[in-house]
DNA sequence: TTGAAAGCGCTAACAT
DNA sequence: ATGTTAGCGCTTTCAA
């Protein structure tokens, strides 16, 4: 690999031009040195060492994300979000860690993380007690709590973004009101609260249903609380409550930057709603005989 | 962050000294006074930077990993494999990267990975045309690639790890034919081979042959060709065969690892065997009219 | 057994 | 407009 001194000696210049060129300070040089030194690159195909340079600007373009499982959808599909406007609009790299929501693997990755430099880091479906969070925070990393809410009372220097839920159950209960329904059950793995419930469920349901010798939506209407494409193509598709997983990419990465660039900024809560995506698990019930 | 400084400072000795202690080269200091640094470090919370240390070494144990998109499970649960090995067995931390299939940004992602000073990049199913992965290997980079076979004739710097996807054929077609059935269909996206094709195939078959009325697997048997988790939820449960994953996942991580670090290895080809995941996808057949 | 000092590739004062 | 040089945090000779 060609370093910046290689460019240097070939283009008969010192380093720090090189250096100019490299961060286009352009009102540094003269064109004619400009271009001599960018032909020297060319020909060495020289790329200067970010690494290297991090070592002395204090930072590195990277973000840490942690989440339960990438072989989870739901999770899969959010690490895909977060890598794209991470990439895209910030010129980020991804660092990402599974975590199997264990305290121990969040804490590990975060002491990697500062040790390979990077000041940021986006925590998805962490656990409620998030105290090891605001441990990282204090040892020097932004970080973003994804679909955790703040605790009313604890001030926390986590930021939080999080689809409305509460929200998300009005919705679907009211898209089932709106069919005609009068007896709605919600669904949620054993002892757990939704937000922190298997997204899968509705699939599975969808099998157990059909097991148990019940028709969808016929005799009994389903709504999914999530946005996995694999709704799309299960059996009834899946009518679902969807979250705005771009918008919520988007403002994660942006306040993990943000944050760890100005690290007075103020922590912030912000709330996304969800919206409805109608398909075929939903319809008018047929008469009810206990209505 | 507290540095070597701090900790040489505190424990009164040089920095080299706290070096050594970092090192674990307990022969070139007294006991008492690696306590002593040891101390220190616990005193200041001290990690060592990484990143800056391998600005001596020259190396960092990261792991670059190129995928089309994680929001697939199949890809999902291999990055999942993939990065538990790399954490647990050789404390390298992944570097991800969604590629869409695009030449572009897999190149991208090795100017990147070179640049952030990562030597081993594992890429899973790119192009079938691999000439600029042996362009990252001729800049440096050891570079496994997935689910994609040497083409014979050509020699490539690459390592290729992939399922025999020729037996994952002749596995279901046993099965099939051991349950009786005579008439077998190969379903595959249009015009394209089975191992590009979309890995969720099997389930949206399920739901079509459902929706044309047709019972699963009572009028037809479904074999799926891969291991995903969501196989085992769908309606019917979806007999498969399934991919040895984490075996090659370490086999990937280990080569990838291996030939950063010596470079003149020569390339391997490794080929693992799928198995059949038998679940209710598939039955005897009714009587065949037709046979 | 310990420490001083050079240097890894780069940036940013500061000089020229 | 260009060059010199002092670090950034760490490892590694080499001296003491």
């Amino acid at each position: 690999m060609a370093t910046i001194h290689d460019v240097a000696a070939l283009a008969g210049v010192s380093v720090s031009s090189v250096s100019n060129v490299l961060n286009q300070r352009t009102e540094k040089l003269s064109a004619e040195t400009f271009s001599r030194v960018e032909a020297a690159i060319q020909e060495l195909n020289y790329r200067p060492n970010r690494i290297d340079r991090q070592l002395k600007t204090g930072h590195t373009p990277m973000l840490g994300l942690l989440v339960p499982s990438t072989a989870n959808q739901m999770y899969g599909q959010i690490a895909l979000q977060i890598e794209a406007t991470a990439q895209t609009l910030f010129g980020y790299r991804l660092l990402l860690g599974n975590t199997h929501r264990d305290k121990l693997q969040e804490a590990r990755m975060f002491e990697d993380l500062l040790s390979f430099g990077v000041r940021s880091v986006i925590v998805v479906s962490s656990m409620d007690d998030e105290r090891h969070l605001d441990e990282a925070v204090a040892s020097g990393l932004a970080v973003v709590s994804y679909d955790r809410s703040t605790i009313a009372g604890v001030d926390s220097q986590v930021d939080h973004v999080s689809p409305d839920n509460y929200m998300a159950g009005y919705i679907a209960a009211d898209h089932l009101i709106a069919h005609g329904h009068q007896r709605l059950a919600f669904l949620v793995p054993s002892g757990k609260t939704v937000s922190r419930g298997n997204k899968m469920l509705a699939i599975g349901l969808l099998s157990g249903l059909h097991q148990a010798g019940l028709r969808v939506p016929e005799d009994i209407s389903v709504v999914g609380m999530d946005g996995l494409s694999i709704a799309a193509f299960s059996n009834p598709s899946l009518t679902s409550v969807a979250m705005p997983l771009t918008e919520m990419a988007y403002a994660m990465v942006r306040r993990a930057v943000e944050r760890s660039r100005q690290t007075d900024l103020h922590p912030a809560n912000l709330i996304f709603q969800p919206t409805l995506v109608a398909r075929h698990s939903v319809t008018t019930p047929a008469r009810d005989k206990n209505a």
